[in-house]
DNA sequence: TGTACTGTAACATTTTTAATTACAGATGAA
DNA sequence: TTCATCTGTAATTAAAAATGTTACAGTACA
């Protein structure tokens, strides 16, 4: 996987340290030591997901969608989330092969298990919660 | 991530199906449709984690290295581990900025946190529980 | 109307992953 | 003893994915 999931919470545990206040691409960029446009598109995909508001124009900028008790670090694996945790295979097994046949879908099966216990896990901790640590 | 993690349980739930027998890299290669020498290289892997036997020569082939109700798929995991799930940022955050200077430390907790929820899952199947499966 | 932003496309670069080739070494059988 | 069939592994190439960069249109405000 990539570091989209951290560039997520780092993008968002910002905006909750200033609430209220619209924060410019730059200013992100140069806290997470990337390039702006990077930002801009991983912002993109948060807002899709309602987790980021965003204001055109001068004076303009980004802060949070909703109060950060209402986002948990769940919710970003989800906006984030495009691979799965356990990878993808990319070959198409053999179907002459009694394993190769169904191999896919029982690990497709084993994934989304996984998955869910993963969202079990970060879907406990909010961003309020982890934003307390930078206290 | 990649495939590897499926591409280990691939070749275990083959090497599972026939007890005792050897099998040949290429069959394997052949049921995952992916390059002999990729199987080889994974398996060398596998191996030092003891959960392949191998044997050289002609008639060689590789084998379960112990009973598949003593592997978990966590060890399989924890075999091709190298990418943690959440991924990894490979930025330096900003070290004047108060979230930058300690953010990768409290991502760190949190993928550690993830992963040893991913275990605890894939620790409650076996490789027996999995070949069940394709019977 | 100039300035400072976002939004986004297009392209370049870098990194990672997978495939391929090649061959040495091991083993067993003719 | 020598041939055939396997593993083990290095080295190289090719393909794919992630990241960085440049460029510029659009928006908002003073």
């Amino acid at each position: 996987m990539n570091g989209q999931f951290q560039i997520a919470v780092h993008i968002l545990t910002l905006l909750n340290q200033e609430p209220g206040e619209l924060i410019a691409s730059e200013y992100i960029a140069g806290s997470i030591n990337i390039n702006p446009v990077l930002v801009r598109k991983e912002i993109r995909n948060l807002r899709n997901y309602g987790l980021i508001t965003s204001k055109e124009g001068k004076a303009g900028g980004y802060s949070l969608g909703r109060s950060p008790e209402k986002i948990t670090l769940g919710d970003v694996y989800k906006a984030v989330y495009s691979n799965p945790a356990l990878g993808q295979a990319k070959n198409l097994p053999n179907p002459d092969c009694p394993v190769g046949r169904q191999i896919n879908q029982h690990l497709n099966e084993l994934a989304a298990d996984v998955e869910s216990a993963i969202f079990k896990q970060l879907n406990t901790i909010t961003l309020a919660d982890f934003s307390l640590k930078f206290k």
